[in-house]
RNA sequence: GGAGAGGUGGCCGAGUGGUUGAAGGCGCAGCACUGGAAAUGCUGUUUAGGGGUAACUUUAACGAGGGUUCGAAUCCCUCCCUCUCCGCCA
């Protein structure tokens, strides 16, 4: 959520980043309605001053024993009720105001940051970095994953149709293990880098949702549980954030680190016709993900340090990949700035999404009410909020599939899971 | 699902319809004491919005939303949540 005080300071300066994003975003309207709302608050409050000071002097002289019949105190009762009625007009009109401020606020996303590069669409993101070229592999003869995994026996596409829909797999015997090793891996690598684990619920509330930014704009993306106030997380990133939703913490339990392996599930609303095939775009996977809770001045330097922390598995499996700073066209909704890990996939023939990490300044710690305050310090500061998947795991099985594919038709395990697995090879 | 109890400030915990943003404690900050610390004493310490350069001032908030009243943490209604016991259950 937007600052509505920055909006009404520099509504121009505001308006102007806002558009950087494209997506017709205006501020307009809540600027307009802003000032009516503070018309209104300034007749009101000065009635209800006046309310308070009748009611304080009734209780004065009823205390001092005067007759509570006496024509003093009928009449103050008598203005009283007046400015009661006056109230009760005015009270509604500016309910109604902040009622659809907020909504607006609701829907704007962030700002992109100083030094997101200005682009419009996906095509402008700018590739910041490549990584393990040398890792590419030589076998011209690779079979898509979901391929390679059916023929091992491990992939289980069909069998997923007939118990949910389409977009869903099961795994089985190595596959199975193989992802319960990538999640055992990525959280301990993650444990040692200084994050904490948490297994949080999946299940998450409305007001989860909105703390974070789903909703209300992004309610067909998740899965609703009809009957109760509770939906599928998309990602860890809603119950780990909002752990800490309404929370005023001290400046001492800041930054807060979190590593955190759930299952996420996406509706993919409107995807229709893409990745149909494999493990790249289904209704649920695992994913680890990396969540912080830090103080402004040091989220630049958390979201890079997270990056790295991300990269570092990837590397530690020995796959390639490319990062990519998003521009302010494709960034995502809640983020101000945000890199994207690429891992190399043969059967693509190209790099694809393994890993988003967002900064999102103070825009979730707004809508999620998350502070902190600082040793003697007078009064409290929104803290900044950060995260990224470290990694999504069925991404990084297709891609350990493929680029580790060899030409008899066997897939070696990296190295580092080996241990976790108990072989070499599938 | 049935029965009961309860939701008050960063935390614990009092609270009579009337000048209560709310006793007391903890925590925190400052000062005193000390060679330094602990202990002790004193003082201060909620959050958010509006107006003001500021000092300051004003409004709101005791789970949420309504109602009664000149006035509600306190009375009434609706909803939400938590806890305990019973039932069911991985």
């Amino acid at each position: 959520m937007l600052d509505l005080k920055q909006i009404r300071k520099n509504p121009d300066a505001i308006q102007e980043r806002l558009s950087l994003r494209g997506g017709g975003y205006s501020i307009d309207e809540i600027v307009n309605l802003e000032q009516q709302q503070r018309e209104l608050e300034t007749q009101r409050t000065k009635l209800q001053a006046r309310s308070n000071e009748i009611g304080k002097l009734i209780g004065q002289k009823m205390k001092s024993g005067s007759d509570p019949k006496s024509e003093e105190i009928v009449a103050l009762k008598e203005e009283g009720n007046q400015v009661k009625a006056q109230l009760g007009e005015l009270e509604p009109r500016e309910k109604e105001f902040k009622a659809r401020i907020e909504a607006l606020l609701l829907a704007l996303p962030n700002l992109p940051s100083e030094s997101t590069p200005v682009g419009k669409n996906e095509t402008e993101n700018v590739e910041v970095r490549r990584w393990g070229d040398e890792y590419l592999p030589e076998n011209p003869d690779i079979l898509p994953h979901w391929e390679i995994g059916e023929k091992l026996g491990i992939l289980l596409f069909d069998r997923a149709v007939k118990v949910a829909q389409s977009r869903f797999v099961g795994l089985m015997g190595a596959g199975a293990a193989l992802e319960r090793a990538l999640i055992a891996f990525m959280l301990d690598r993650q444990i040692q880098a200084g994050y904490i684990e948490v297994m949080p619920p999946v299940l998450v509330n409305s007001a989860s949702l909105q703390g974070t930014g789903q909703l209300p704009k992004f309610a067909e993306e998740s899965f609703k549980c009809d009957s109760d106030d509770l939906w599928l997380a998309p990602t860890a990133e809603v119950p780990v954030t909002n752990l800490y939703r309404d929370d005023i913490l001290s400046d001492k339990e800041l930054p807060i680190r979190h590593c955190a392996y759930t299952p996420c599930f996406r509706r993919e609303a409107g995807s229709y016709g893409k990745d149909t095939r494999g493990l790249i775009r289904l209704h649920q996977f695992n994913k680890v993900e990396l969540v912080k809770i830090v103080r402004p001045e040091t989220s630049e330097a958390e979201h890079q340090s997270l990056v790295g922390d991300a990269e570092a598995i990837l590397q530690a499996l020995k796959l390639p990949y490319r990062v990519l700073e998003l521009c302010t066209g494709d960034l995502g909704f809640g983020a101000n700035k945000c890199y994207d890990l690429e891992v190399w996939l043969p059967s693509s023939d190209s790099y694809r999404e393994i890993s988003s990490c967002s900064n999102f300044g103070d825009f979730q710690a707004r809508r999620a009410n998350i502070r902190f305050k600082e040793t003697g310090k007078k009064g409290t500061q929104f803290a900044h909020t950060l995260n990224g998947s470290g990694l999504a795991i069925g991404r990084t099985m297709a891609a350990i599939l493929e680029n580790y594919q060899q030409s008899d038709g066997t897939v070696k395990i990296p190295e580092v899971l080996q241990s976790y697995l108990g072989r070499e090879i599938l």
